[in-house]
DNA sequence: TGAGACTATTAGGCAAGCCTAACATTCTTG
DNA sequence: CAAGAATGTTAGGCTTGCCTAATAGTCTCA
């Protein structure tokens, strides 16, 4: 025992400021700055709450926020953003390949990890996973001290028909029937594909993985961030 | 995000009752029932706090508990407990043998992960770590389905002046400085020590640990738990 | 037995986070 | 530009968990 207030101990906001940093840095990458409504919804939460919290992350320094115009993360709020999404896919590293969870499981358990954990016990985790670059769902792990690698990939719809690539990352990694759906069919980081067809009517997109052919919808495909065929030097 | 409400999901208590219910299955170990004022001192709380807590943990079903009447842990009480213990104890056996803390520096991370984490994850864990029978301190972890080891240590003071014993276990897991004093001095799970003597006046410890001469005081050698000199087979 | 010392509980309040209902602003579009 | 749609905020209320101050049992010992 021995606890009293681990807020005090941990010297970050609260759980629940953490998930609005996570969420308003995850809309961020979308529009800048973020409404009300898309916190809300993102979080499933009403618009009054997030107003209201709005409020206090500008007062924590947090985040910029003036009534009727938005949110943005400050530079104090996006270092914590990077801290977090750094804590979550370090500890989706050590799930996906310590525990053995499938890539379209560890999401969830990583998301109650992630707020549970000091500085020194990430540290020594990347330590332990050999500081890995990516997540098992290919996204990137920012530094310690908060930078982020530079991201090289592009889109599915910008490969001519016929091209091959790699696939380096896949977008939306709390969708465990998406993931799962692409894990059947190859369709992970690393796997070499080729574009056989963009069909200009709605999208679909069929691919050539491992020797089979595989056909994804527009949404799907839009997921997915592809790099050069070879693995880079 | 998508994550809502964490206390539906995880169907146990929220970690405030899980702090609870710890304190209260750590001291039924001294006396039962527990007192309202043993609880507030090992939690760091005002007793009207945790009269509070207790109606409600008995609403729960967790605690049997009448008004001045002291609490103890119910059936389910007792296999959150020892639940809780294991997801600890666990977390603890991570922190030192794989990410390299020190024994003394495991409990308060492993305090916070502990109601964070899914039985789905520990149970991983524990396979992950070979099934441990005890944490880094030789405190026994319990089975997944609620059972303990067998206890068969005994204290220092029903030693022989001459006689030698193998530490097994150090109580008081969360003393830091207690810890590490006893690191420092060699004796910790599985070190072979002999006492050489038992001062009648004062009770301090005079010990052979590998070959030096150790002496501690009383209350802290009432902290050790030895068993047979020989590994049992 | 009855005074004082403990031990517990009740009363009343506060902050964090959430909600619904009501109101306000901004955007869009005929 | 005005009306309705969309977006956002304010008002007021709820639960959890904590607190202090006041009250109430319980125990000990002269």
């Amino acid at each position: 025992m021995t606890q009293a207030n681990t807020r005090a101990t941990r010297g970050r906001g609260s759980p629940t400021e953490e998930h609005y940093v996570e969420a308003i840095g995850a809309l961020e990458e979308l529009a800048t700055p973020v409404g009300t409504a898309a916190i809300a919804q993102s979080l499933g939460l009403s618009m009054p709450s997030v107003s209201e919290m709005l409020a206090r992350l500008s007062n924590n320094g947090l985040v910029s926020y003036a009534p009727y115009s938005g949110a943005s993360l400050t530079d104090k709020g996006k270092r914590l953003f990077a801290s977090l999404v750094r804590r979550h896919r370090l500890w989706e590293v050590f799930l996906n390949r310590c525990l053995g969870f499938g890539w379209e499981e560890v999401y969830p358990p990583a998301c109650e990890l992630e707020h549970a954990t000091s500085d020194a016990v990430i540290e020594k985790m990347a330590e332990f996973l050999g500081h890995p670059g990516t997540c098992p769902h290919g996204a990137p792990i920012p530094s310690a001290d908060g930078k982020w690698p530079e991201k090289r990939s592009r889109g599915l719809s910008e490969m001519q028909d016929g091209h091959t690539a790699r696939i380096v990352r896949v977008l939306r990694e709390d969708d465990a029937d998406c993931l799962q759906f692409l894990a059947d069919r190859g369709i992970v980081p690393g796997a070499s594909i080729r574009v056989l067809d963009i069909a200009e009517f709605d999208g679909t997109v069929t691919l050539g993985v491992e020797g089979a052919t595989r056909a994804i919808g527009r949404d799907v495909a839009s997921r997915l961030r592809v790099g050069p065929d070879q693995a880079p030097a």
